[in-house]
DNA sequence: AAAAGCCACAACCGCCTCCAG
DNA sequence: GCTGGAGGCGGTTGTGGCTTT
């Protein structure tokens, strides 16, 4: 009774495939389907088990599996799919034509995951990660109960996580779409900026940049959503993209938008930038401006990074704000998001985008 | 130039379900 | 109805290649 093994472990050839064995795979699936895949090996000449052929062949050498980097309409559904299926990668590669379910994975694993994380979404539930929200009342025990000092960085952690709790659901910031622009970004060199949905945030929230003089939405190009863009009042300092790349970050209690300038030939840098925008990077990354008293401009003290905060002083006076905002408090991040080039392989190269 | 660090991804591992025997 | 192999699937790892030091 039974059937016979499908392999005979021993003398089976294990690890990565020469083109010779890839040739002859291919010719023999090709000549006469793959069959049955435990007797496909000994048929094909091939010292390998029906397993690692059928893995090889469906995940690598499939004529109609699609190569290459993942568009962004692809990543907008993996994450879309994802949020719903879970780490069904079978079922999400289904949806998503020529690539595996091994592609799908890896890409998960490497990218998008890691991009969730930094930007305080857990990547399982696709919500806000519960011991980042926590920091809000860590922030009020420190507020009331005993006026501390910290450093920039814990500060920033902590402020932003607290304004950012209030407005949960609108917040660009716990929406895996943000993501989405920056792909968009990057698949059109610059030519186009899809903002989405996650943008769409109430009127009364409002991004500034240092100049506030044009509305971002004046910046897009093709496969923007302009009709949504058109009341979130989010601004820059120039009113073309080409020669706007965006490098500095405004946030408001429920709304967020990179802002500034740098030259036209920096689109490279543009398209980096967007790409690797979130706030926990921001926060290795940037200096902040803190009202002392009263809102105006003449009282804006900087801190540069690494520099201690009297968060007591800080937090009891409304934060900075400028122009026709609204009375929620506000952060107001005035210097350089640093671009974060992706390399292949190796180390990331990190340079400054500070001009 | 060499060593170390790091990343991406192909491939393997182990578990589960289905179904032939 | 039971057994155990095939196929499918998700998790994990090994390794090549690139960057940094």
């Amino acid at each position: 009774m039974g059937r016979v093994p499908c392999c005979d472990k021993n003398g089976l050839k294990k690890g990565p495939w020469t083109p010779e064995e890839d040739q002859k795979l291919i010719d023999y699936i090709q000549k006469h389907g793959h069959g049955t895949w435990r007797t496909l090996p000994k048929n094909a000449g091939l010292a390998r088990c029906g397993k690692s052929c059928r893995l090889r062949w469906t995940n690598y050498l499939r004529p109609d599996i699609k190569r290459g980097r993942f568009s962004f309409e692809e990543e907008e559904a993996i994450i879309q799919l994802h949020s719903v299926l879970g780490n069904k990668w079978s079922e999400i590669a289904a949806r998503l034509p020529g690539r595996t379910d091994n592609e799908i994975k890896n890409y998960w694993n490497t990218h998008i995951r890691k991009r969730l994380l930094r930007s305080g979404i857990d990547p399982v539930t696709h919500r806000p990660r519960i011991d980042l929200l926590n920091l809000s009342s860590i922030l009020n025990t420190v507020l009331f109960n005993q006026p501390a000092q910290m450093n920039t960085h814990e500060f920033l952690r902590i402020a932003v996580n607290l304004l950012q709790s209030q407005q949960l659901t609108s917040s660009l910031v716990y929406n895996p779409v943000q993501f989405n622009y920056a792909s968009q970004w990057q698949q059109n060199e610059a030519s186009s900026c899809n903002l989405g949905e996650s943008l769409a945030t109430p009127d009364s929230n409002v991004c500034y940049t240092n100049n506030n003089e044009q509305p971002i939405s004046n910046l897009l190009y093709e496969g923007s959503t302009s009709e949504l863009l058109s009341d979130n009042n989010v601004y820059s300092d120039h009113d073309s993209v080409l020669s706007t790349p965006v490098s500095s970050l405004s946030l408001t209690n429920n709304s967020s938008t990179i802002i500034n300038s740098s030259a036209e030939d920096e689109k490279d840098t543009y398209c980096s930038t967007y790409f690797d925008f979130q706030i926990s990077d921001l926060l290795d990354m940037i200096d902040i401006n803190v009202l002392e008293d009263d809102g105006a401009d003449t009282n804006l003290e900087t801190y540069e990074e690494g520099d201690v905060i009297p968060v007591s002083k800080v937090v009891s006076s409304p934060l900075t704000k400028q122009g026709n905002s609204s009375s929620s408090p506000q952060l107001k991040v005035n210097k350089v998001v640093e671009e974060d080039v992706v390399s292949k392989g190796g180390k990331k190269k990190r340079k400054t985008g500070e001009k």
